[in-house]
DNA sequence: CACTAAAGCGGAGGCGCCTCCGTTTATTAC
DNA sequence: GTAATAAACGGAGGCGCCTCCGCTTTAGTG
């Protein structure tokens, strides 16, 4: 799941000082091939590979993160914020139900992805408590702004709210890790969507 | 903190399948080298290493502890079982609250080699749950024998049973990993040692 | 531009991990 | 004892980790 370069993304998240132009070039490159050789190898991927396929030297990698786990940490803040940010690039695009239905399958692949950092999540959370209740704080809020959205325009019913929404998806987390799993996440969000949209634009909002 | 081999230690921990005698052999000393290298240098000591000072070739070490973490898990349960062996013992051989003191030095060296052992331990705890309350629980009943001991035949205070003295035991898991932790963790055990000595003796038999 | 200091680069090298498989050894059967 | 067989051994080899440091590039200064 490729997150375009976003201005502020890399900013951000290296509040410290300005980098000069080639370390910026090859640290942001680093992120993101990070991003797909996690994705498609897993969290125990080579980081040599990773330096390697990013055309840079692995002391570079080092230097920059001097560990995995911080480049498993940066990897997964961007996917977070990628997700956050597509909240609202949606939400001006689409219909509010459409955009909602789009974030909750791109929410499938960010928890794929989590789920294989999993290990390694566990290393930093002992660390770095901060990062989950942040980052997952950032992301159900912009859960709460689709669903609030589509609740007022009427295209999904108006007896839930984004609390009910997560916990309806709350399945994909416990699923074991076979080769299904994201066809099965898929054909959920699918489904719950379907039963979000039954009873909306009646105008009538019952109460729960 | 070398613990003697035991007779039934080894024994007990690997139920399986009787190994041909050359096979037995290497197991038992690579557990014990085991244990001194881990004690000396961490964790994350080289299994190359250990293999070496037990004489053996690397992959020996592999087939019998195919993880790192089935090693050390290995180990782990040694010294547990040192320490609940060890409480019969000094029962045995010295008077009971000498005996109580004794053993509660020991266990200071056994949560330091647990607390080295953390990270790893973490590891194995999310795929092994059994391995903490079966070992803490005959730890802790250990410390019960020694404790109700003492308690009958009055050499410490009646008031106190063995919960209590594991919890003033306590402050030893939480203090940080300084060099002078296990000085303190020593003083600790004569204080409390002190405490429960105060008010016993009150009956006939007068010194210990 | 030219020059320089500081920042950054990168890959060789040393070490550890783990697998694979040809060789050795204990055990069993005769 | 000897032979046959299964079990165990051990270390070479391939790969990844991480550090260290000589070389290159950038950004600033005149």
């Amino acid at each position: 799941m490729a997150v375009e370069p976003s201005i502020i993304t890399e900013q951000t998240a290296t509040a410290g000082k300005p980098l000069r132009a080639d370390a910026r070039r090859n640290r942001d490159r680093l992120v993101e091939v990070a991003a797909e050789v996690f994705a498609e190898r897993g969290i125990d991927a080579s980081l040599e590979e990773i330096a390697r396929r990013a055309g840079v030297g692995i002391g570079t990698l080092y230097r920059h993160f001097p560990t995995r786990e911080h480049l498993v940490e940066v990897v997964y803040r961007r996917e977070a914020e990628g997700l956050c940010a597509a909240a609202g690039e949606l939400a001006a695009k689409y219909p509010s139900d459409v955009a909602l239905e789009e974030w909750m399958r791109r929410f499938v692949d960010y928890i794929a992805t989590k789920r294989g950092l999993a290990t390694s999540l566990r290393i930093l959370l002992t660390t770095n408590s901060t990062l989950f209740s942040d980052t997952s704080g950032r992301v159900s809020q912009a859960l709460r702004h689709l669903v609030e959205a589509a609740v007022a325009d009427d295209t999904i019913r108006g007896d839930v709210d984004a609390s009910d929404v997560l916990h309806a998806l709350g399945g994909i987390y416990s699923a074991p890790d076979t080769p299904e799993w994201r066809d099965r996440s898929r054909r959920l969000v699918k489904l719950l969507m379907d039963g979000l949209r039954f009873g909306a634009g009646t105008s009538m909002k019952a109460d729960r």
